[in-house]
DNA sequence: TAGAAATCGAGAAAAATTTATCGATAAAAA
DNA sequence: TTTTTATCGATAAATTTTTCTCGATTTCTA
């Protein structure tokens, strides 16, 4: 039904790959040299072959009763993802998710760099946050093109992210990171990541109500 | 599957979910009474068989030839995840992401209020955002106690966050909203929902990379 | 150096999730 | 009224993802 790539790599590893990546700098940051999918697994609360198999996607092999050297690990999923390349990108809408994108300094980490923002109101054209000024949005089309910039970040209310959107396809832009609450339509070839905030917020929720409901509530809190 | 709720509701049902909620919301708006799978399953591009399936856990009930009457499908996942009771929550970490969290109007929808933040930068200690005053980190662990609080959002550095969610737990939470890039052990009976922004960015760069090596790029740009 | 222990890699098995099928039913058309 | 069409609900099939199993390999210990 959905004419979509077929990429061979599951995408619960994809997501999970960032996250053995944040917690292996954390070990190398406190000395360790190497580990084993056993121990990844009990920090993480993962099942150790899976561990096995996901880092097995990006090449690295480990050595029996040993585990994987951990800056090398590091370095293949790095390579993998290819963080090494930064990927540019033009965020649009200043409010305050946007400005949060903008002033995480995490992303650099991962290959991604914002490097210019767009709105249209003119309170916040002109400003600068975090060294990255602000344009106006009719000039979003435009630069793309000229600077051949390929992805964007839609962080709008949700009434705008259309247009946007398609001012970005216009410019040439094939991936979007969605972050407003609107389904966004795009031509074939334009890959849309939705960052929807209210699912994971929703999950919470609905597994909290489960728990209440089950009874088998936490009571032992320390008075 | 009928009348009963069911306590082994998939993740990504629940995660589709709101995802349709919002679709129908805005179908609403442009004044729609009744909805089939069919139609929803072309605008999300989703199969209509999983979407029946997924709004079929809420308890809904279709008509054939028909569809579902929009205003009771969006009561009924409104029930289904109690959003008209609003829950609580404390937050962690008044930097970029807090505020943002702070800021956004639209949780309200999804039954989740935060009613106080923690800092323990004096900075902004005592500020009021959006309605929301900045505590002093050393009161959270009583007032989560006091005012029954147990959802937390953890909105601070990574190497804050597990020294916070102690706090939190100490105080009674038993649901975390984890923004900070790191894990956190809780004891049995929390539950901790990551959001990692890391995950769905590299999903989509990756995508990218893949859809680039493949040569099938989209070339057709309006000049 | 021999044996034990830990861990890997590969592939099989199991579980979860998605997709397809099909009879039933309501509305619209003939 | 009868036929046709669209859609539902339930269930079966297929696919994807996770978990398990097991032989092989490396290090440690005696």
């Amino acid at each position: 039904m959905k004419g979509k790539p077929d990429y061979n790599i599951p995408e619960p590893t994809l997501r999970r790959l960032p996250r053995y990546y944040n917690y292996l700098k954390a070990l190398l940051n406190r000395g360790r040299e190497v580990v084993s999918c056993t121990h990844i697994g009990k920090d993480l609360e993962l099942d150790p072959p899976q561990i096995r198999k996901d880092l097995a996607y990006t090449g690295i092999r480990g050595l029996p009763k040993v585990g994987y050297q951990v800056e090398e690990l590091i370095k293949s999923i790095e390579d993998f993802f290819g963080w090494n390349n930064i990927d540019e990108a033009f965020l649009v809408g200043v409010g305050n998710m946007g400005r949060a994108l903008i002033d995480y300094k995490g992303f650099s980490r991962y290959g991604f760099k914002i490097i210019a923002a767009f709105d249209n109101d003119s309170e916040v054209i002109g400003k600068t946050f975090n060294g990255i000024e602000v344009l106006a949005l009719n000039k979003l089309t435009s630069l793309c093109k000229r600077m051949n910039v390929h992805i964007g970040v839609i962080a709008t209310p949700d009434h705008a992210a259309q247009e946007v959107a398609d001012m970005m396809i216009a410019g040439g832009i094939i991936g979007i990171w969605n972050f407003a609450p609107a389904e966004i339509r795009t031509p074939e070839g334009v890959i849309v990541q939705n960052e929807n905030l209210a699912a994971g917020l929703s999950v919470l929720c609905k597994k909290l109500q489960m728990l209440k409901q089950s009874g088998k509530i936490r009571q032992e809190v320390i008075e």
